[in-house]
DNA sequence: GATTATGCAATTGTCGACAATTTTACCGGA
DNA sequence: TCCGGTAAAATTGTCGACAATTGCATAATC
């Protein structure tokens, strides 16, 4: 399989895939205005190719749920609203949940220590009040035990519902509100998938709603920048500018 | 909204679009052999285009996961293996379980007289031994519930998930096994649903477990048509040829 | 003054051609 | 007969240009 790992190292070939990756790590670092842009002509005159690659990084984009393509308007950054993340919470629980349930039945040794690390790593940055640190462990905790599950179709849908509301500099102003809450529902997460003799169910409901809860909490803390905004509630650009 | 009827009337703007409609309806149909081909110079001929509009409706076929792209290749319509459908039926599972659970919730009138259609259709076509009607009104009884859901992300990811692996003349024959077991599955589905008092819990675990037992039986049809397949297990065109 | 019509500018959609790469066919040698 | 190498053919990738549509600004009319 050329992806799977998590990690994409598979030769680069190809010009507009090299366009999509610079562009998607442009877009998730928040490197864009407002929600609406990327104009073939600029894009062209930045990258120096031809349009055609860029129609190409467009549609990739699009696959992954960071563009929206108006046809005969334009390609637009995808501005995430109130309703979207309401909406990707639950779909993402629910697999995550399914993942950590066929995780717990396949685990190994390696992954375990694996993950063991990224809560280390999860413990450290808390207590230093790492935000960025602790967000990346956190990330790879997940990323950990859904790659164990073994199932390829899960771990690529999740991604994408991963990466849609995991715009980066959004989410790290949410983790510095309570880190160590979080910290301590992924400390026994990792117990449950520890002792093999944990209930499916109870480990599968426990990272369920573990996202569950933090839908709640996300939009807790999103109603403090709500304040001056109504009807749409772009959430997008409003906390970097 | 402009999609999430399930009927996609918006103007066909677009000749990439249009290619790409009618790609799918082909792939789905079974109108293409074994398991590749699609070469950008045939269909130019066929369709009598360019080019450029050919490769945006490869990536739109990419996208609902009909087709495989691999660059400097190709694109090769997507062959099905039995590991393909063991991945997907999982994954399906655990959000139309989701899905039953949040129609529950908000389940009115309008979609239980139209979920009673469809089993009234379903019901019919069961005893006249019609695999076909029965095929396209249990299709139906599930997109409506579905909908009725309000997760417009979960409607999206569900539709991509059930495309895949519905390969339509090539689910018509695992339907005419035990047709009329499927159908009490869904009568009791329904009877569910239409209970307002009905145990969230309950719905899930039932459409859940409905979709994974599925899985168990379309595993053993399965099995009769690899007698004298061995190794990657191909499934796809053995079936019409 | 507000609203509708019209022309212009900007942007996207499509096309044909050239470049790069892969595959295939052919040839030579062991 | 089989294996390796080279060259030709076929296919995909990229480019620049033209066509079509959209949006905006200006102007005209009620």
């Amino acid at each position: 399989m050329l992806q799977g790992n998590g990690i994409t190292l598979s030769r680069p070939v190809g010009l507009g895939l090299q366009i999509a990756e610079a562009l998607k790590i442009a877009i998730l670092e928040g490197n864009f205005k407002g929600g609406a842009q990327l104009g073939e002509q600029d894009l062209q005159a930045q990258f120096g190719v031809s349009r055609s690659p860029l129609r190409e990084a467009f549609r990739e984009l699009e696959k992954l749920g960071l563009v929206e393509i108006i046809p005969r308007r334009g390609t637009f950054v995808k501005r995430i609203s109130r309703n979207d993340i309401e909406e990707n919470f639950p779909v993402r629980a629910a697999l995550e949940g399914l993942a950590a349930e066929l995780a717990h039945a396949t685990m190994n040794r390696d992954t375990l220590s694996r993950m063991a690390v990224s809560l280390q790593q999860m413990s450290v940055a808390a207590v230093q009040n790492d935000v960025r640190s602790y967000y990346h462990a956190h990330l790879e905790f997940h990323e950990l035990f859904i790659h164990q599950a073994g199932n390829v179709l899960l771990e690529q849908t999740l991604a994408r519902l991963r990466m849609q509301n995991l715009w980066h500099r959004f989410s790290y102003q949410y983790y510095q509100e309570d880190i160590n809450k979080s910290l301590a529902i992924h400390q026994r997460i990792y117990e449950q998938l520890e002792n093999p003799r944990s209930s499916p169910g109870t480990i599968r409901s426990l990272v369920e709603g573990h996202i569950n809860d933090a839908l709640e909490s996300f939009l807790l803390f999103l109603s403090k920048f709500e304040q001056d905004e109504s009807g749409e509630t772009p959430v997008g650009a409003e906390l970097k500018r």
